[in-house]
DNA sequence: AGAAATAGTTTTGTGAAGTAACATAACGCT
DNA sequence: AGCGTTATGTTACTTCACAAAACTATTTCT
């Protein structure tokens, strides 16, 4: 480390305090938020308002006697992110800026079960270069800061999706697939599994912003079930970025075979497709029909709820004994039929656990977002910036540098 | 952050480098290895040389053209940590300095099982003590970095012990009961479980010195069946350091019912006891009866070998499934018994692995060690200075002030 | 013996944050 | 209105850690 990393590494540190606040700090807040002395944040910030990270805001009423101090905000509409999600029934993309604003959203409801990649990522990158343009148009100026792209996948790295079972695509490289019109956005893609950005997204209210006590286990159920792991706010990814496979977890040694090779794996129960198949209903775009029935106290659907949830109850406890979470966060499908399963689990679950004498363990659901994993991916890239606003700004100077190098 | 702490993070940088080499290098290869320039490195190396935690060694001969460089080691036996374990059938304790070298150690076989923690705490104090004197009277000198206590328990912080079952000890805090010749090294204590220490064991060579691919997890066995996850030569503790309590995962959930209150816990299967039933085998110290009938081929022991790995395949793939780790190493009872064990796993265990197809999982035994949870421990404590040196330094001259304010 | 090569030290320079004083801008009292 | 009080933000100067470069020391090779 030597004296430039110091100050990439404060300027980090008053960028994240102004962030999880959600903005409206003074320099003086800041300071003594950070332990830095005030004209060291001054330095500071005004390099970040030099980059448009941040912007003043208005003078405001304390009234209080003293100088009033000018609140700092992330700046809305300079830097923005694209998220990108890829489902079986759906393909959302969402542009937000550093301050959490969406500033435009597309949502493509199609079949892309058995789908053919190389189509779909073209069609999906036009759509992004469509409607970043659009946005550009509406607003003065933007920067693209990255764009994510969740898919229900095992993912290699941050590039190439490895097996995707429910749309059928393996070895897909998806960052040549998207098209020139995506490529000149000239912005870093995250390739990722879904739940893990659907994770994410549940532990913040804004980028950088995270909830107090972000400790959980994300379980997010569609066709087939994913979950992901919250420690301290951060996503636990593990070595390969594969970690929270709760879905072929077995909870029965001899229990339904799966497609997977194996028995008894959760999402033969809990998953979506099985769950509609046990209440004898056609698998549709979202959970209506499954919540309708079970708002109606239709038998069967309370059945194939209540066997999912002792399913769950095995598999979400093993996680739980192995990662020491007491916190369990539930979302999409799951979050959808919460009402119902919440109780099931709450009861069932300490059963399986060593400590349940010592430590209840919370149920939640995650809020509703049409697009879950589009808004975490987004907020990953924007925290990119945000938690490396020095390397944010050489790259800026370098780009301009470039375009004033080669004049129009 | 600010200059200070720069410094101090790179007193750190240079310190883990010498450490994570095991010793050897020069001022130049640190320089190199670090990137830090050679005066920088040497300023920092003449302070630790100065703090006593490095040593210089004699000059080499390379053979190379040019000034020979001298190499440093982690210094011997200047400071040390003192390592101690409980069990249910042996208590332990050992000395070790920066370099790994175990300057003394104890033994003591007894039952610990439904034993007076009140009792074994105080003698287990005392013969730190002893111990600790009478190393000092060997060497010239030495100073206590820090000692740990390694139990089969779930542990509160760094101090409490919550619930031993296997000790039938509950709501323990070991640290007063240690007794005042123990007080008197003035050392901080560090209370943890067994299992997680022998993880942290298990993922180095010696104190600061981690394998190559130190991502796995550790499943050690007893009387029941402790695991711990380590990840980039870290372990990983989660929220309360109960993580890795993989011995009540439910393997079945309409299987044996265990003690815990559930069914189908893996120690009914895995857990050294329930092998021991199921092989018509009395316990002993050790798991030297089993291994001969075993050896035997005794068809009794590997019926209930058989069993165990057919538990342990579950609860093993359910694990790495949650925590993307493609690496278990085995130990205690299981490592005894991997010669059998292993290649029932590696048949078994893929099956129930989402990823089975894209990588293989790896199995291992941990190195043989009689105390693996002390040594875990005192590698623990010694890298506190390790990797913290300027800490380190300030606290020893704050205590010789003190000792210099209070003259004998 | 002298050149070349490498190790470690010394000196000087740079840059980041701390310190302290000051300018600025509000409130409140007389 | 005028003045003191209080808090914000800025400026000039100091401190300190690391970088750069020159220098000394010690070895091998020719």
């Amino acid at each position: 480390m030597n004296q430039s990393s110091l100050r990439s590494q404060n300027l980090r540190v008053v960028a994240r305090a102004l962030w999880a606040a959600g903005g409206g700090l003074s320099r003086a807040e800041l300071a003594a938020a950070t332990g830095l002395t005030r004209a060291t944040v001054s330095r500071l910030v005004s390099e970040l308002l030099l980059a448009r990270l941040v912007s003043e805001g208005g003078p405001t009423d304390s009234g209080q006697p003293g100088r009033p101090g000018t609140p700092l905000h992330p700046a809305p509409a300079t830097v923005a992110a694209v998220g990108i999600e890829i489902n079986v029934d759906h393909a959302g993309v969402r542009v937000m800026d550093l301050a959490g604003t969406v500033l435009g959203e597309r949502v493509i409801v199609e079949q892309f079960a058995a789908s053919d990649p190389v189509g779909v990522l073209r069609d999906v990158g036009a759509a992004v270069a469509e409607l970043v343009a659009d946005v550009r148009d509406q607003r003065r100026m933007m920067d693209v800061c990255g764009a994510s792209l969740a898919v229900p996948a095992l993912v290699s790295g941050t590039r190439l999706i490895r097996l995707a079972p429910n749309l059928g695509w393996h070895d897909v490289e998806p960052f040549g697939l998207l098209g020139d019109a995506f490529a000149a956005l000239d912005a870093p893609l995250l390739v990722e599994n879904d739940a893990n950005l659907q994770a994410i997204a549940a532990s913040r209210l804004a980028p950088g912003r995270v909830i107090d006590q972000a400790d959980f286990l994300y379980v997010g159920g569609d066709v087939g079930v994913g979950a992901a792991l919250i420690e301290g706010g951060e996503l636990r990814r593990g070595g390969r970025g594969w970690a929270g496979e709760l879905g072929h977890v077995t909870v029965d040694p001899k229990g339904l075979e799966c497609a997977c090779g194996s028995r008894g794996c959760l999402e033969r129960y809990a998953g979506r497709r099985a769950m509609y198949e046990a209440a004898g209903l056609k698998m549709t775009f979202g959970t209506h029909d499954l919540v309708e029935r079970l708002r109606a106290g239709d038998p069967r659907a309370i059945k194939a709820m209540d066997r999912a949830a002792d399913a769950l109850s095995v598999a979400i406890s093993s996680a739980l004994n192995i990662l020491d979470l007491s916190k369990v966060v539930l979302g999409t499908t799951l979050a959808d039929i919460s009402e119902w399963l919440v109780p099931l689990l709450r009861s069932r679950v300490p059963e399986h656990l060593v400590w349940s004498q010592l430590q209840n363990v919370e149920f939640d659901a995650a809020a509703p977002d049409e697009m879950p994993a589009a808004t975490g991916g987004a907020y990953c890239m924007l925290e990119r910036v945000v938690n490396n606003p020095g390397d944010w700004i050489i790259e800026q100077q370098e780009r301009s540098a470039a375009l004033a190098g080669l004049p129009i």
